[in-house]
Parts: C-alpha cells; structure tokens; sequence
DNA sequence: TGCTTGATTAACT
DNA sequence: GTTAATCAAGCAC
C-alpha cells in the first residue's frame, strides 16, 4: 500500500496518519508550507459533520475522491480545508486544524500580519497559506497546492473543538513533538 | 424571499 | 470569560 491508498480509509482512521505529512502551495509571492500537527476526522455517520445529511452543493467535495481538498467559508470569514478520505459516494474528510510553519514564514507574516500564531488554527492556516475557496475540489497531489506523504507522527487524541454535536468522540489528534511549537 | 447557522479569530473585560 | 465581526448555503415559508 503506498501513501495516498492510505487516503482510502474511514476518517477517523487517516486523521492521526496525517499528522507528520507536509502542506505545500505555491504561488506568485512565494512558496509556504508547514508540517500537519493537528487533525479532526468528520464522517457521515456523524451529526458534527457537514456530510450527515447528505450531499449537498456546499460538501459535494467530501463525497468524491480521496485526497482532493474540501475548503469551505466558516463565521463568514474564515476558511477550513479538509482532506477528502474514503471513496466515492460517502462523504468524510480530515479538517487540518494547525501546522508547524517550514517554508515561507515571512510570507505567512505578512499575510497573517503578525509573527506568532501563524498557523495555530484552521482559519489562520488557510489564511497564512492563501488557501480559499478557489482550491475546493482540488486533487491534493498535484500542484500548487498538495501534499508530501511522511511517517506518522506520535499524538494524542482528545475530544474535537467548536462543534455542537458528537462532542464526545476523540477524533481531534494532536501530534506530541511540536505541539509547543505551532 | 427571508431566517438561521456555524468544524473561528481576535480583542476585549 | 465574553463578544463582535461577517456571509454563503440550506431550508422553511
């Protein structure tokens, strides 16, 4: 099985063994990448989920094939990236919630305009990235946007963040050696 | 056509 | 700990 077959599994599954994979996007101002640190699954066997209901326009993304993007604007004024996992016609995904900064860190400074936190949440990773909604859909093994499979990091997994329902499940994982650092 | 809801962040007290 | 900012999409009418 090679790296992106990984992809293939049930969420909750692939969340931890994306922890350790890179993040890379290039465009015109630079490169900017970052280590995945911390990861939520979301099924569609789970009330949190966008995808409990059914697919719709807004999710269509987490219904198709694994290892594209599913970006969607959160409070009007953020945006969240996923990991689409599972095969086709079952919609889950893996919502990046924190890097650790590797490339093009004045860069996230300057779109972040500030020099800490720059990657320490799922709203301020898309915007330290510029990624938006223009990638939704976007098949993340290719370019400029993708991903670099690595070993899995050690985590920990906990109760998920910000959500009303499902709070129990400890589909939130968080890796052990940089959580300090992000 | 209008109402409700967030998988958030940052700046307050 | 509390709260404002801000908007696309779903869904009820």
């Amino acid at each position: 099985m090679n790296a992106w077959d990984i992809l293939e599994q049930d969420a909750p599954l692939v969340a931890p063994l994306l922890l350790g994979w890179q993040l890379v996007h290039d465009t015109a101002e630079g490169r900017t990448a970052g280590i995945i640190i911390e990861t939520e699954a979301y099924h569609q066997d789970d009330p949190a989920s966008h995808s409990f209901n059914g697919v719709n326009n807004r999710n269509a993304p987490m219904f198709g094939p694994a290892g594209h993007a599913y970006v969607y604007r959160s409070y009007g004024m953020h945006w969240c990236m996923n990991v689409v996992t599972g095969n086709s016609g079952f919609g889950q995904g893996v919502l990046i919630r924190a890097l650790f900064p590797t490339e093009g860190i004045p860069l996230m400074e300057k779109r972040r305009g500030r020099r800490d936190h720059l990657c320490s949440g799922p709203g301020k990773l898309t915007q330290a990235m510029d990624i938006s909604h223009i990638h939704n859909g976007h098949d993340l093994r290719e370019p400029p946007l993708f991903l670099i499979p690595y070993p899995s990091l050690g985590y920990t997994a906990t109760p998920r963040i910000g959500i009303a329902k499902a709070k129990e499940k400890p589909w939130r994982f968080v890796a052990q050696e940089t959580r300090i650092l992000a």
